[in-house]
DNA sequence: ACTTTGACCTGTGCGC
DNA sequence: TGCGCACAGGTCAAAG
């Protein structure tokens, strides 16, 4: 479920319930989410104070008062919640990992992780920077690392779609399905343009390149912003974080006219490495030469 | 070394 | 209403 933004929005929900919060206690309702909680999980949080909670492509990372990070990644389905009054609590079905916290100013807190289809984990680690998650990650889209002098970099010499290659984490870490369709869209490339077709043979970018690398930054901040004004209510009594539903302009959108201007386009849906794409079959220019 | 495919799970929504 | 099937916003590991 959640992309780059729907994790931002996460970390700065959480933040002021988490930040400085003691964990007293960690209880694991099963062994495993995707992968089996290492051995003392809970024993190697519990005592720990939360120094600062921060985000690293999809992954929420989680700075402990002994150096140790715990480190999170939704899947498709987690999500966090907090509790004020767990006494009151109706445990509901999918709830996996509960942390009881103490924090100065709300006093006793629940952080809840649940999450359905649990391909989400969580994993602890003594030196992020050689975390096997993390440390393959490319740079981050808004960072000022992110240009397209770095696209060409990671381009050169490879031919995958480009929907392909935006949503590999280990060239641009944090992007998924939708964004990657959105912004595809906004720079009118079609996502099975091979990428090899937007450089050419002196390494210089094309257009649409220089196009794509903004409309990516520019798209995820409005989701963050978006998901920003959503969150309001993070210890709410359903506790649902209640990802925004924005309204898209390509994803989920088959069959419906395209949005931009003076296009008389149709959204397709098609199926690539196993994810849908959906495109424009008018403004989203069919790459040369390619069968489709 | 690069690219593709399969696997991991449950919930939901659709067609019949 | 019930059933079966396709599909869902992710990523690792194994196979090609």
């Amino acid at each position: 479920m959640p992309e780059l933004p729907e994790v931002e929005t996460t970390i700065r929900g959480l933040a002021p319930f988490l930040q400085h919060a003691t964990i007293k206690e960690v209880i694991l309702k099963r062994k495993n989410l995707r992968f089996d909680f290492e051995k003392n999980f809970a024993k190697k949080l519990e005592g720990q104070e939360i120094i600062n909670i921060s985000r690293r492509a999809k992954y929420l990372l989680f700075s402990l008062s002994n150096n140790d990070t715990l480190i999170s990644h939704l899947g498709m389905s987690g999500s966090f919640k907090i509790i004020k009054d767990f006494a009151n609590h109706q445990a509901k079905k999918h709830e996996h990992v509960i942390f009881s916290l103490h924090h100065q100013e709300y006093k006793n807190l629940t952080l809840i992780y649940t999450d359905p289809r649990r391909f989400g984990f969580m994993d602890i680690s003594s030196d992020i920077s050689n975390n096997r998650f993390l440390a393959k990650l490319g740079v981050e889209p808004l960072s000022n690392h992110f240009n397209t002098a770095y696209l060409v970099e990671q381009f050169k010499g490879r031919n995958l779609p480009i929907k392909t290659a935006l949503l590999d984490q280990t060239i641009i870490a944090g992007l998924g399905n939708i964004y990657v369709c959105e912004a595809l869209w906004q720079a009118r490339i079609h996502p099975k343009t091979p990428i090899k077709s937007l450089i050419d043979k002196n390494n210089k970018p094309d257009e649409r390149l220089e196009i794509l690398v903004p409309a990516i930054i520019s798209i995820l901040n409005q989701a963050i912003k978006a998901g920003g004004s959503s969150l309001k209510d993070f210890t709410n009594a359903n506790g649902e974080q209640g990802y925004f539903q924005h309204s898209f302009d390509v994803y989920g959108r088959t069959n419906q006219p395209c949005n931009k201007e003076n296009c008389s386009g149709i959204i397709k849906k098609i199926t690539q490495s196993g994810r849908s794409s959906f495109y424009c079959d008018k403004c989203q220019n069919k790459p040369v030469d390619l069968e489709l």
